[in-house]
This record gives structure tokens, sequence and C-alpha cells, in this order.
DNA sequence: CACACTAATTACACAGTGTAAATATGCAGG
DNA sequence: CCTGCATATTTACACTGTGTAATTAGTGTG
């Protein structure tokens, strides 16, 4: 983040500014250049530019300090977004806009077994509905996000095994006109988690943003890049017990087969959904007894261990859990770290590996997709998604 | 690599034709403009800028097609280059070209447990006659790199537990003037292999080489960049296997424990060093009763376990392996692609998976670290190492 | 109200590229 | 040996995007 790098395409540059004020939530002129290794000569260029669009907006404040700067700029709450996630149990649509805010939803139940015809159904309807509503605001969407678990597997998707071609091509056409990212759910949440303010993010820097739900999926945050980057990164079908317990892909013990949202369910004697849906206490309300205690906690030394695994591969020095295992006593989460030191090389050290944890959002949908349409607005440089073809190479699975 | 990448550092633009032209042994123009993503002019711009520097060298060469191209372009062997190599058992020195030939070298017998005043006396000794003999000859070394089996850890090297800031400082004194890399044994491997043109590389694109030597190592090759990058990849110590084989780690249950040469060795009942030199037919000379070869078949099969986790981490579609397997029968070779059945997530399946298999090459040293510093002087787009800020950032671990 | 201090804009020079026109080169056929 | 074809190679020019530094603008303090 020190050397200048001298230069790069205009939509790029756009990009790493517009990323910049997202993930900000609004800054000075000096702190942008700062941040964007930018200088300010070329932030100003910027600006103008992206102000003449619209895309930004400046609104006057005081000086922080004598002679400091007088209007902070933020991106312009007249970027309308979509999001649309799909989940387990429903399919939610919504339209925003770069801050986050939510100025329509519309949530559907949907089976866990959908298969496509009828999401294609669902989905085509609602999307009327939902553009009569911009329609009649005569608000234009810049870009939507469509999230799903399990989305972008070279192996195809175990959850939802459809036909990704059709499925894209479905999206164009039904959408028609409006640029469609299709993401896996996990990088949404860790977009959600990254770029909303009501959270503060515990780390900054690269890092690994993991999510044990319903999978156990990482996400790797690139934050060296001019713009993030995040990549998904298959952590749950990690193979840590030679002819353990099965896992629904098939294979046996696979790091989910132990430690899924599902597996702990199951132990706790509860259905999945009421383990999140209790909220940070739900440990707490439960009586347990030591030995379902105690089996949690390995559950959690195993999630250590996979971790580990993981981290030998993908060295990072900090890691942010989301899911069930943010919401266990701190007692409890020890575990982890013991699991940690009996597979990351060298040992589990404070000094070299931060975790930390981050409860995980609920009912919050289809915020993180909102969230991810933001952050793909922005990584394209508010620009229209043709203009460069240098974006197609920078598509994420 | 189909979008242009418009404007680069001119350093970065001569590094992408440099690292082409050491990569292809020598080439004509189109075919560089080609595959480099450059137009004709800017080849023949920055061309005119390295003759001029005397880098590259033009032969002359019939046409291979009318109105074809008449010169070959190649790296010039005047480019003195300076490759080190500590092994378990010795350390070696070279000085070579670009093309890979060995014009001095010279090796000594080094202990596994040399400390670093051992090694610091050792090294500057025959640094000295090194240079007096490139000094004698007025040739310049332009770049110099040594590779450490197990450099570059987070956590340490286990196996040469020294101090890196005193062995950089001590380097750069020594060779004062001349840059030198520092990198692992298998970084330098992998460039061996995909840059000598004695072997043929049997993959193109991004993958992983996989080398199961005396540690499990694999160096992701990701050639989508302008210029190829290496990067290690820690897959030896991966717990596979709880409360498993004791591992030189200090863990249990490490691929390493199980597929390493020394656990290999031990099942056969020769020295380590005894498998590799026997070269090709190794297991052939062997009489084995059914025993130790169900055995070796299972650590096969533990191999292809672990790569399949590591493969679920890093998704590539194809892996190049090295190392006692590659000299394996292929019947036997099988059991890494049963093992791989079990962890990779989908299964196995040949056309999304490309494994291959590279003899191990011995008694070459120090030609590996050789062709580092060749990939070493050609990134840096064969400038002075401080030039520019950028390189510094780009440093691989 | 002037001053001190920093922000924001803008003119200019520079690096690096692609396009396209101009020039060079080799081969085949007479 | 010469001609013409077919492509290679070089070069002039225009364009993009940047940093530097000079200029202009804005704010709080005494």
């Amino acid at each position: 983040m020190l050397a200048r790098f001298t230069p790069r395409s205009r939509r790029e540059t756009r990009a790493t500014v517009l990323e910049n004020l997202l993930r900000s939530g609004g800054a000075f002129r000096p702190t942008i250049a700062r941040e964007t290794n930018l200088t300010e000569a070329s932030v100003s260029r910027i600006l103008t530019e992206l102000r003449n669009e619209n895309l930004i907006q400046e609104t006057r404040q005081s000086a922080p300090y004598p002679g400091g700067p007088t209007a902070l700029v933020t991106l312009s709450n007249n970027v309308a977004l979509a999001g649309i996630e799909l989940s387990n149990s429903r399919l939610s649509f919504g339209i925003g806009d770069p801050s986050g805010a939510l100025n329509y939803v519309e949530r559907l139940p949907a089976s866990p077994h959908l298969d496509q015809g009828e999401f294609e159904r669902l989905f085509a309807e609602s999307v009327r509905t939902m553009r009569d509503w911009s329609a009649h605001r005569g608000t234009v969407i810049r870009q939507a996000a469509l999230s799903i678990p399990g989305y972008g597997r070279a192996a195809g998707n175990p959850i939802y095994p459809w036909d990704m071609d059709r499925l894209r091509n479905f999206l164009a056409d039904t959408l028609d006109g409006v640029p469609v990212a299709l993401t896996n759910s996990v990088i949404a949440q860790a977009a959600f988690h990254r770029y909303s303010n009501t959270t503060k993010y515990p780390v900054s820097g690269d890092h690994l943003f993991l999510f044990v739900g319903h999978g156990v999926a990482g996400v790797i945050v690139d934050e060296s890049a001019p713009v993030d980057a995040f990549s998904a990164v298959e952590i749950g079908h990690m193979v840590i017990e030679r002819d353990g317990l099965p896992c629904r892909c098939g294979h046996k013990g696979c790091v989910e087969a132990y430690t899924s949202l599902r597996a702990i369910a199951k132990i706790i004697g509860v259905a999945d959904s009421a383990v999140l849906s209790r909220g940070d206490s739900f440990i707490e309300t439960l009586v347990l007894d030591q030995g379902v205690h105690d089996t949690l906690r390995e559950r959690l030394f195993t999630l250590g261990l996979g971790l580990g695994n993981a981290l030998n591969l993908h060295p990072l020095s900090s890691v942010v859990i989301s899911g069930w295992p943010s919401l266990m006593p701190e007692e409890d989460r020890k575990a982890i770290t013991e699991g940690l030191n009996d597979s990351l090389l060298g040992g589990f050290d404070e000094s070299r590996l931060a975790l930390s944890f981050i409860a995980p959002s609920i009912g919050n949908d289809p915020r993180a997709a909102l969230y991810y349409a933001a952050y793909c607005f922005v990584r394209g440089g508010g620009l229209d998604a043709k203009a460069d073809p240098r974006a197609a190479l920078e598509e994420i699975a």
C-alpha cells in the first residue's frame, strides 16, 4: 500500500475511489487520496467525473480542523441497487442504495428442494412486481445481485443442482438490461459484514471470513488489491477424519459433518433454524448437560483443526468467524484455538494469528445481496458492465 | 488472456516479454506479441530497448513460412546468473545463464543440522571462490538466488531454524552489489521444471506443482498474471488423521508423516537417499513383499486425500506431481486418484482435474536455484532491483 | 478583517500505449 | 538475377492517464 501504482485504466481508478467510499461510508478527500494511493489531483479529477454522473454526493460539514476539508463525499443514494437472496427457507427481493438502506422488500417462502423451474416461476413474478415498483418511482436499477448457497463450485452446486448457463440466461432475460451478478451466499455475507456500517468490522488487511452455518465456508478478503477481492474457499468439505461421520456431499469425515448448523442442532436437540434464531444466547437458554456441552467443544475443536489446515494452505494473519460459534461463550470458543494449535504449522500463536468473532446476521435478507450488488457496481467503476472487456477477466468464481 | 492490458509500467512490460522468452527458450516476434498480449509495435519497442542493453540476442533463421519472421529472439547468454542451493546433504554454487547452462559449479557436503554460523563460514568462502572465477572472466553476475528447504514459513523454518533477518543481511554483505533472491527449494524446483527445456512441461495454465520429497510441498503456478507467479503452499503438514503418526513438526497425523521420503524409506527398508538415487526404477529393483506394496499404495491414497483437501481450498484444474510417487508404476499411482475421489468435492473426475507426473531431478543442483535466479532477473524486467519501489510489493513469500 | 493553514482545481509535462502508414525482408517462380 | 507476394518490423502520431506544482478557494482564530 506504500508504492504508487502509476497508470491504470480510468475504470480501475474510479473503482478504487468508489470502493473506498463504499467501505468508509463517506470520507473527506484527503483521506480518500491517502487510502487509495492517489494524488489529490487525481482524486479531484475522478470525483468531478463521478459527480457529473450523479454517483456521489458532497455534503457540507464544518471542517474538523483549521483549514480542513469542508465537504464529506458519499456515494449517492440515487443509485438504485437490487439484492436478491435465495436461502434454505426463502427467496427475498430488495431495492436499496449503496448506504445499505432497503426501500423495497419482498420475501417469499421457498423450499430447500426448490427445483430450477419452480425457482424461475417464483423469481419471474417477483421481479415483475419489483420492477413495477421501481418503474413507478422512475428509478433505474444500476446493478442487481443474486446470492445462492453453494454457488460457484467447480463440481457443481450440491444444494441446488441447477444448470448454471440456463440460470444466467434466465436472469439476463428476466432482468433485461440490468446487470446481474451471481454469487455465493457466503461471499454476500462477507460483503455485508465488511460494508455495512452497523457492525464495526473487527479487522483490516487481508483476512479470512469464516462462516459456519448450514455449510462451513470461508471467504478470503484480499485488501491488498486496488479493489477488495472476495474469493470463496471450500472449507466445509475438507476431510478431517478418515471414515468419519457421513456428510451430505457423499464423503465421510468432512468438517461440515461435524460442525454445521445441522450437526449442532442434532446434538442440542432443536431444529436447525432454532439455533440461530435464538440469537446471542442460544446456548445459555438451553439447559445443557455436560455431555452435550463437551460434544460442542469437541466440534469447535474439529473446526479449529480444519481451520488450521486451511490456514496452512492460505497463510493469513487474521480470521473473522461468524455463525453459531460466535454465539458460544468465550470460554468454549477456546476449543477452536486448541484445534488450531494441533494443525497450524508451528502451533497457535496469538501474535501471529488474530481470531475475532462477529455475530451472524439474522433476518436481514436480502441486505447481504444488496451490499454485494453495491460492491459489484463499485468494482466496475460505476460504468456499464460491457464497456471494458477486462472486467470479464476479473470475475470471481 | 484475451483482453489487452493497456498501460503498464515499462518494467512490467519488459518483464512480460523477458519471461515469455525464458519460458519458450526463444521465439519469433509475432509469437511473443500474441502470447504477451502486446501489439507488435510494443514488442518492437521493448526488444529494441532490450537489445541495446544486451539482454537479448537475435539469431537469423530462415522464415518458417512465406514472408515469415526471420530472427529468433533469445535471452542473451551474456547475462550471468548465480544459483545456490542448500539441501539436506550439500551446498552447491553455480554460475550460468538464462538458458540454464552451468559454467561453473562447486558442491560442498553439508550436514542437515548445519547451524547458521557454520553455514555462513561455508558460504562466505565459496562465494569468494565463485566471485574470483567470475571476476577473472570479467562477467558481472546480474542476479543470484539461494534456495533453502522450508524457507518462507510464517512460523519460522523448522529445518533450519535460523534468524532470517541476519541471513538476509549476511547475504547482502557477502554478495555485495549482486541482488539476491531467497526462496524455498520447492519453488526453485518448480521454476526448474517450468523453465528448463530438457523436460517437456506437461501442462499450461494455472496449476499446482506438488513435490514429494523430504517434505511434501506445493507450488501454485499462476500463469494468468502478466508474469508467472510461484507461491508455495504448505501441504505436508495438513493433519489428515487425528492422533495419527507423529510428524517432525510436533503434530500428529500430518500428510508428511505418511508420505515423505523418510516415511517411505522406512517402509521399504532403505536409506532416504537411496530411494531417489536409484532413479526411475527404484521400486522395480526392490523385491517388494505384498505388505510393503500395499502400504505404499495406502500412502499414495493418503497423499491423494490430502491433495484433494488442498484442491478444495485452491481450486485448480491441473496438478503436476514430482518426487517418489512419479517413480511408482502407473497402476499404483491410481491410489492417488482414489484418495482424491474421497476428498475432492464432487469426487475425482478426469475431465475436471488433469494429473500428470514428472520425474524428480536428481544431482542437478544448483540448476534449480539458477533457474529461479533467471526468473527473478526476468521478473524484474532486467532492471536493477531498486529502480522501482513497486518490485518490493511483488515479492513472493 | 487579515492571517494561517489546508483543500481543491487546473495547466503542463511525461510515460506508455495502440493505430496505421511506411519500410524491410524472404521466398517462389520465371 | 529480377518481380511480386506475403508478412514482419519500425516509426510517426494521437490518446489516456498520471504526477507536479502553481493557483485559487475555504475555514477558523485572534
